[in-house]
DNA sequence: ATGTAAACCTGTGCGC
DNA sequence: TGCGCACAGGTTTACA
């Protein structure tokens, strides 16, 4: 479900409001990707002291270590005054002086994991891997070309590996490059400079306006307080094969690239 | 080092 | 109505 703009439309819905929080309690439902990796009794008394993105992980630095976050494909958060009874698919609640954060995830994708500190290694082994933020400082045509040097592999797939910039998943990347006008199956390595500049900005674009709208509510998205994002509605490709394409009006295309989907108008993205 | 496929798990929608 | 299959917003792991 979620990529990078519903993850910080998730934070920005409850990080103030659990800044300052006193842990007092937490439950553990069925197991998620990983471990926690501590006694969840050990949380205790500590106190949550900033929520943070990187990539499409939440790092909710506590007085002492913090959690990484994960939402996986089905994950969502939600923060209240005071939770519901537990269903099946809750598998984590961090019960505080100031309300409850509760993730829902039924297909179990997510992650909750402990780390002393963000250097650590476990936090290293998830987190060492992962490219540039889009929305950063460190998101340049420049440095994104250099990224791209030397990968054959299609476009797309080189978006979604997030080795090279994080957060691109596979709505988005299909919406980037269809605002670039670039056909998903292009190796990665044969884009020059001028398509390398009208992805950049496209994916910055795409980011930056998919998180204005609140994120993009396929299934069940939705952020801390329960709302929707409503981004899905100005799609342009992804989810629409068969359907007229809104810029040109032929039949929008998908095709399959690395096992997930991809869509695209054959029209559009000629480049 | 890079690329590709399988794996993790549950739910939903579709064709028969 | 029921069954089986394909597919779903992600990422790690194993192997070419």
């Amino acid at each position: 479900m979620p990529e990078l703009p519903e993850v910080e439309v998730t934070r920005r819905s409850f990080a103030h409001a659990i800044a300052g929080a006193d842990i007092r309690h937490v439950r553990l439902g069925k197991p998620l990707r990983w471990p926690l990796g501590l006694a969840p009794e050990a949380l205790i008394g500590r106190t949550v002291l900033q929520v943070r993105r990187r990539g499409k992980y939440l790092l909710i630095d506590l007085s002492e270590g913090l959690l990484l976050l994960h939402l996986g494909m089905s994950g969502s958060l939600a923060f209240v005054p005071e939770l519901p009874e537990a269903g099946k698919h809750d598998h984590f609640d961090l019960f505080t002086s100031q309300g409850s954060l509760r993730l829902h995830d039924p297909r179990r994708f997510g992650a909750v994991v402990y780390a002393s500190a963000e250097d650590a290694p476990v936090a290293h082994k998830l987190l060492g891997g992962l490219g540039v933020e889009p929305l950063g400082e460190g998101f340049d045509p420049v440095s994104f070309r250099r990224g791209l040097v030397g990968r054959t592999a299609p476009i797309k797939q080189v978006l979604l590996a997030g080795d090279v910039v994080v957060g691109v998943g596979n709505i988005y990347a299909s919406e980037a490059l269809f605002l670039a006008g670039i056909r998903p199956t292009v190796p990665a390595a044969r884009l020059g400079p001028v398509r390398i500049a009208r992805l950049h900005a496209a994916i910055v674009h795409v980011m930056q306006t998919a998180i204005t709208k609140g994120g993009s509510t396929l299934r069940n998205f939705s952020n801390a307080h329960g709302q929707s994002g409503h981004f899905q509605t100005q799609v342009m490709v992804y989810g629409r094969d068969g359907e007229p394409c809104h810029q040109c009006g032929s039949l929008i295309k998908a095709i399959r690239q690395g096992q997930r989907s991809t869509f695209y108008c054959a029209h559009c993205q000629k480049l």
